[in-house]
DNA sequence: AGAATCCATGCAATCGCTTTCATTATTCCT
DNA sequence: AGGAATAATGAAAGCGATTGCATGGATTCT
């Protein structure tokens, strides 16, 4: 007794296969009382349709890949899951594709998927702007934090929310600031900082600019170091694992936070709000990036060789406890 | 201009479909000039083969299924990571489904993936037993960290670790000791505690058991609370979120770790090495466990119907900074 | 040289489903 | 009531690959 097909079925009900079909995908087609004893004859076999054959024939996967460069970064997961909540409400499937940091991967991994998937959303990217047009040739693709003309792009935008960062510390009394710097590779830390300096440029302050820093704790650990150099009384830092470096390094150093220097972070990942003190941060609307990737894709899918799409959303920034006043000594 | 399929191939080499088949999965069956003009040709027009077209033939998808039941629990991603490496290395993608803490969602996605995947790894399911058995029910399925006699099982076996840990605090001069209980739910947390209590007991030396606590920061923080009322100096945390939660609150109060209590976590996460002091606690081998469990998958798949396997991996000891001498106060 | 092998290739069936077109049976309109 | 429109179903042609069997040519053996 071998799987069940959509035969069987319409054997057992004294139908044809194609009723069956129907049964499924256009019910309306199909009279009441068939309808239901083939359902019911669906049920009783524990009938599956085989993705496999549906997807020959109508030439959709009912799948979308997702690559990321390192699902160890905790910036990730809650991408991940509101990538996938909105594709199954889709009626797609995800793909999770961790490229390991490399961007090599990255491209043979979109050139692999190519096959099995409806499109690609490709988060962050590492690889080249000309491997990837090149990878996705072809292939309906939504590109995460990285704008790239010729293809759609979704977008957190933190200047707005890096400025009132900046007049919630000013509010605070701090005049001296110091910008710790991502890496110099990254669009998304070229972005921060230059909204970090228009802002400062705008209010008048000082703005001490150090690093570039790596992405990580360790590079935070530098940065912290770095920031006890100067006497800039408050500091934006990359990303909330930088910030939480920075903050390891400061406690280390019996500097209090956020008594004596305040630290404000970027994404607000899960992190952020463990750490002690919780981080003063810029919160990315996860939920409305994927979701709003998976619908731009999905346009992109329907529309084959449509025009780019290009959203941006902004990022909220959010007070906690690792900024304060200035200390007045 | 359509999607190159083994026709166009065909028909541009002047060979039969047949022969372009061969040509990639049966290399040796095509003479040489033929085959590399076949390849020069599918190379050409970027020809890709439709993987739902072999999989109706072959009846294999060439994709796992990977249920797990919060993606953003630090826990995961490594193992995802692992378990990726590994199905991509036999030949096969990974779907990834985020159960978002609910076994209902769980089960729902098992059942669901059927028609999709060649077989599921379950981590650490939340739904009963009858449910997963139902769920799982002529569908090759590897449980990760839950037993369950029918189905397969890869698991981590933290016992001798835990053995471990209590001999290192021991050594230390600890003689009172705290149990942090975990989720009361959790077979991971029924078998740790138990582990911890055997080894107290072998050892004769006190065990204040506490809890159970949930496996949260938050849970954490209310551990540390509890285990401040006791005068035990060491304390198990049931992982390494409840610990970060422990030495969270201890700093809140003032209190030094290691100086005045040391605290040991366990499955070594991320956060454990990020963390202020530097947790002391148990690494999960998760490249193996994701190894195991895909590679014990893959003998499910390809001999259906065959016994149940169960693995287990031992977890390993680390010393960080969480621990220390006993305070001799 | 004729038979026996072997190698490279082609033919054609098949996997399970969707979908167009044709075919009835039914209902509606004038 | 006769013909048109409508509804429910079936027959059959693919979708793009794999694969068992057949075939014909080249090679080898005796």
């Amino acid at each position: 007794m071998s799987k069940p097909t959509i035969y069987s079925i319409a054997q057992r009900c004294g139908v044809s296969a194609a009723t069956v079909s129907r049964a499924f995908n256009r019910p309306e087609l199909v009279s009441a009382p068939v309808r239901e004893q083939i359902m019911a004859a669906a049920r009783e076999l524990g009938y599956q349709p085989s993705s496999a054959a549906r997807g020959l024939v109508t030439g959709r996967a009912e799948m979308i890949g997702l690559v990321v460069p390192d699902i160890t970064n905790p910036f990730f997961p809650l991408l991940v899951r509101a990538i996938q909540r909105t594709a199954e409400r889709m009626g797609s499937s995800v793909m999770l594709i961790d490229a390991e940091e490399s961007a090599a991967a990255e491209v043979r991994h979109v050139a692999q998927l190519r096959s099995r998937v409806d499109g690609v959303i490709v988060a962050s990217p590492r690889s080249s702007s000309a491997a990837l047009r090149e990878a996705a040739r072809g292939l309906p693709c939504v590109l995460l934090n990285r704008p790239l003309r010729e293809l759609s792009s979704v977008i957190c935008d933190n200047t707005s929310a890096l400025f009132d960062a900046g007049e919630h510390l000013h509010k605070h009394g701090h005049r001296s600031f110091a910008l710790l710097a991502g890496p110099s590779a990254s669009w998304a830390a070229a972005r921060r900082s230059q909204a970090i300096r228009r802002w400062a440029r705008g209010r008048g302050v000082e703005l001490i600019e150090l690093g570039p820093f790596r992405a990580t704790f360790k590079g935070g650990r530098q940065a912290g170091a770095a920031l006890l150099a100067t006497d800039a009384t408050a500091a934006f830092a990359f990303d909330d694992l930088t910030a939480c470096g920075v903050l390891a390094e400061l406690a280390g150093r019996g500097v209090s936070v956020p008594g004596e220097r305040s630290v404000v972070g970027c994404d607000d990942v899960l992190l952020a709000r463990t750490v002690t003190p919780s981080l003063t941060t810029v919160t990315a609307p996860m939920d409305d990036l994927g979701a709003t990737a998976v619908q731009v894709l999905t346009r992109q899918i329907e529309t084959p060789g449509g025009p780019a799409e290009h959203v941006a959303l902004p990022g909220v920034f959010v007070a906690r406890d690792s900024t304060g006043p200035r200390s007045t000594s």
